[in-house]
DNA sequence: TATAATTTTTGACCAATGTCAAAAAACGAA
DNA sequence: TTCGTTTTTTGACATTGGTCAAAAATTATA
């Protein structure tokens, strides 16, 4: 558990009673390659902490899976839009590697968010971080080409194309996959 | 002050207290249509609530100037990233209407975050709100065509298109002006 | 290993959308 | 109203990237 909070420590710092209060909820889970967190239509009651391995979030567009976001080592997972509000998921949860995991509950959170101001305040800065996080690949979605977008890629998070199938890395960068194979021939 | 403090409640409702250290922080501003909030390269230190009008950030990408967003009626608005990292902004902030603002600082707001939870949790909330919405213009962007773009904008946002010159809606869904003058003409 | 299944690459073609330039329309100020 | 500016539309053309299908390469399994 050390490593958990020395990552959560990282965006806020906490007294004891927070962290004895989080370490009562923090369940540890350890899955392997190609089990499901969450399917599509399933509301979303769990926040994940990722101590080890890779995740993807996708959902089904015309046929196609389309893979919103990629999860790896100390990054927050969950469905968010479900999460936060209840209602039932788009997107599927699925494990790309086996996996270390810590997970609370929605509820769990709940109660702690009342009694911590410290806690609401680890939130709402990891809100702020995974907002702007999404402000850029919002841009970068908008506006670069598919090549600019497979250089950043490279540059910014090059364990992904490391780590990922190439199919799911090109819906994640909304490209086709025949497209991004052409690009990095280029390479 | 009574309309900015019913929008607030909306999100989250708020203790006697809270609301009177919020009453002597925001400063209400009346400002006129083409005048600026911010320009790129400065670091942007206010958060606004916009009462009345109407407001684009842009940003500059190859000589052209590109919506990042809008803000209507009841939008907080800032540049985001800048506000939250203290980094000098990328984007400009200009009226397109003349509009009624409420101003609070980042120092004053900190000074807030620390003295209230309840105050935390609204603030809370809100990233919670504007990170779906987010999340919803990056699925867009990702993978609609041009055409589904505006037909969400004219089911979901339609005041966009009555409020604001279609050059700045164009950038805004991410397609150049001429493809959307030829959408819309076969309307 | 050998075989099957999956993933990636390649080729041919096509559709959507961008670009540049000019005309038309709308808007604003004198 | 009129003139000048800004915004929007239209046309011609180029380009990026998508689609479908098949081959090649890689990975998993018996």
């Amino acid at each position: 558990m050390h490593h958990l909070f020395s990552q959560i420590e990282n965006y806020h710092p906490l007294s004891a009673a927070a962290k004895e209060a989080l370490q009562d909820c923090f369940k540890k889970i350890t899955l392997s390659k190609n089990e499901s967190l969450l399917n599509e239509g399933q509301v979303c009651k769990q926040l994940y902490f990722l101590e080890k391995g890779a995740i993807r979030g996708f959902y089904n567009l015309d046929g196609k899976e389309i893979t919103h976001w990629f999860g790896f080592e100390n990054d927050f997972v969950t469905s968010f839009h479900s999460f936060i509000t209840g209602d039932p998921a788009v997107e599927n949860i699925q494990l790309l590697e086996g996996c270390v995991l810590w997970s609370i509950s929605k509820e769990q959170l709940t109660q702690l968010l009342d009694q911590f101001h410290e806690i609401e305040r680890l939130v709402r800065i990891v809100y702020e971080k995974y907002y702007i996080r999404l402000e850029e690949r919002f841009v970068n979605a908008q506006f670069k080409t598919a090549k600019e977008l497979y250089e950043n890629l490279l540059e910014q998070t090059p364990h992904i194309l490391e780590r990922v199938p190439l199919g799911a890395v090109a819906s994640y960068l909304g490209i086709s996959q025949e497209t991004l194979s052409r690009i990095r021939s280029q390479f």
